[in-house]
DNA sequence: AGTGCGATTGACT
DNA sequence: GTCAATCGCACTA
């Protein structure tokens, strides 16, 4: 059995930020029918309540349902036409907000990745949040399932301690672009975005 | 019912 | 560095 237990939900921070932080260096791990595949998380975003480049932020729709579930569910939608993007939601129930997954650095079912991705490279695989979701096989199929239960896709964390977490601006949004609200593991190559950004 | 626009990526000059 | 691809969705009427 595979030793990677979901993270309880009880053991998430509150507050959109705070968990944008704890789940740096966490696991996210994909059961799929050719095996496990799992990564490192080393950059996210909080798109908290309140925030105009949230897509919580003109309340509930078809589409963004999963950021008001309890913390700790995915919401994944579809950017560009082209790229799935996987959240974690990240306030209690019924306020909308969540954390995007940047980047993962690959740990296992690395050739399941390398499959998905139609690519070789290791730094490629997961270094922005389509490429991960496309690397882990995520779609909208996915969108509204407990990350903190065993199942297709769950969040877990092994004895790694994270080393300093940078803070920037977030990536690719004009509303709110402010907002210190991107976080990624300083010097860790698997961390997507501008060389301007990575001090 | 029609329209404009992205929480991006990959290909190309 | 620039730029097109691509489509679901939120918004307007």
């Amino acid at each position: 059995m595979p030793g990677q237990p979901p993270l309880a939900r009880s053991e998430l921070p509150i507050g959109t930020v705070s968990l944008a932080r704890y789940l740096i260096g966490k696991v996210v791990v994909r059961m799929l029918p050719e095996g496990i595949a799992s990564g490192r998380i080393v950059e996210t975003e909080a798109y908290v309540t309140g925030d105009a480049a949230g897509h919580a932020y003109r309340g509930m729709t078809p589409r963004n349902g999963a950021l008001f579930l309890a913390p700790g569910h995915a919401y994944v939608y579809l950017a560009y036409g082209i790229s799935y993007m996987l959240n974690v939601s990240s306030e209690a129930p019924g306020i909308g907000a969540g954390v995007l997954i940047r980047a993962l650095e690959p740990l296992e079912g690395i050739p399941i990745m390398q499959m998905n991705r139609g690519i070789e490279r290791l730094r490629d695989l997961a270094r922005g949040p389509g490429r991960l979701a496309a690397a882990l096989r995520v779609d909208r199929r996915l969108d509204g399932i407990d990350l903190c239960r065993e199942g297709p896709l769950w969040l877990s964390c092994d004895d790694y301690k994270p080393g300093e977490i940078g803070q920037s601006v977030r990536i690719g949004i004009s509303r709110d672009a402010n907002r210190l609200l991107r976080f990624y593991l300083r010097g860790n190559p698997f961390v997507s975005g501008p060389k301007s950004l990575m001090e």
